[in-house]
DNA sequence: ACTTTGTTTGACTAATGTTGACTATTATTA
DNA sequence: TAATAATAGTCAACATTAGTCAAACAAAGT
């Protein structure tokens, strides 16, 4: 038998659930409580367990009435497509390769012409105007990143 | 599921009333009375709900007859909206206030659902990922000014 | 055995919501 | 016009959640 820490058995529960429903609703303290371990072990399940890679979409509320809410989403065919980009990305990137970045998923048709300038206005240069030219690409990279791990799934 | 705190569930009730009509006036007193809570708290949902960023202007005034008005406001009618709605990103805006404003421009039918998420996911707090608080809502700022601008010349 | 990777824990931090005392403004009454 | 009543606004303390991070511990590789 595989899977005896307490980790996998919180896993296993959640995604039980989410077997039958698209998405649930916890509050991180009550499913602490309920498998005896501190709350921030939900945090650690969540960040090992249900990421956007293994097709789940996390959210969470603090406060009175605060809530993680995990959801289920399908994702797309060209999940490979997606990884190589990221990959080329790196933790930087110039407009000029930004801009390859956006053709490639326009000409696969990942995402339409309005979508594509949409991206495009977001990586501006003059949109960013960091302070220099690293923080400029850095954050470009990461936005594109962010962005193509959203076109993984279909939301 | 959702909506389990005080302030969601006036939130509600006014948006509901909203669905109807165009504005709504209500006296404070009156609405705190009804659910329970004291009148300053239906301040807090003002100042968190109704914000022009959530696409509402609230009028009030105080004295015999004081009322609260909430006005729900179009941004495709109204230039000045679009204007003012950048003026209060500034150079720093929240996630919070930032998918405040993305859902306004979905709801006024500026962008639609696939844009606005991946709008959202330019401006996700996971994707800037800056050093500091501070920097993030900075380039949040940046990105939610220039999409806008964008989309104000685009169509 | 040693090293690397994964898990558990708890102290500290951050975000959001609730409450009430005090203040400000406007209308009504003396 | 001055006093009073009837509203709404502000602000800071407190309450209620969830998040982060690094240390301790455990398991798996080499």
């Amino acid at each position: 038998m595989q899977g005896q820490n307490i980790s996998d058995i919180i896993e296993k529960y959640l995604k039980k659930i989410l077997a039958e429903s698209e998405q649930v609703e916890i509050s991180r303290s009550e499913i602490a409580q309920l498998f005896n371990v501190v709350p921030s072990q939900i945090n650690y399940v969540m960040k090992t367990r249900f990421t956007i890679q293994n097709g789940y979409i996390v959210e969470s509320k603090r406060g009175g009435g605060g809530y993680i809410r995990i959801e289920k989403v399908n994702l797309l065919d060209d999940v490979d497509v997606l990884d190589s980009l990221i990959e080329t990305i790196g933790d930087s990137i110039s407009q000029r390769e930004g801009l390859a970045i956006v053709q490639t998923l326009y000409n696969n048709e990942v995402v339409n012409r309005r979508e594509a300038n949409l991206i495009l206005a977001s990586i501006d240069k003059q949109t960013l105007a960091a302070d220099n030219r690293m923080q400029e690409n850095s954050f470009r990279a990461r936005i594109l990143i962010g962005i193509l791990n959203h076109l993984r799934y279909e939301s």
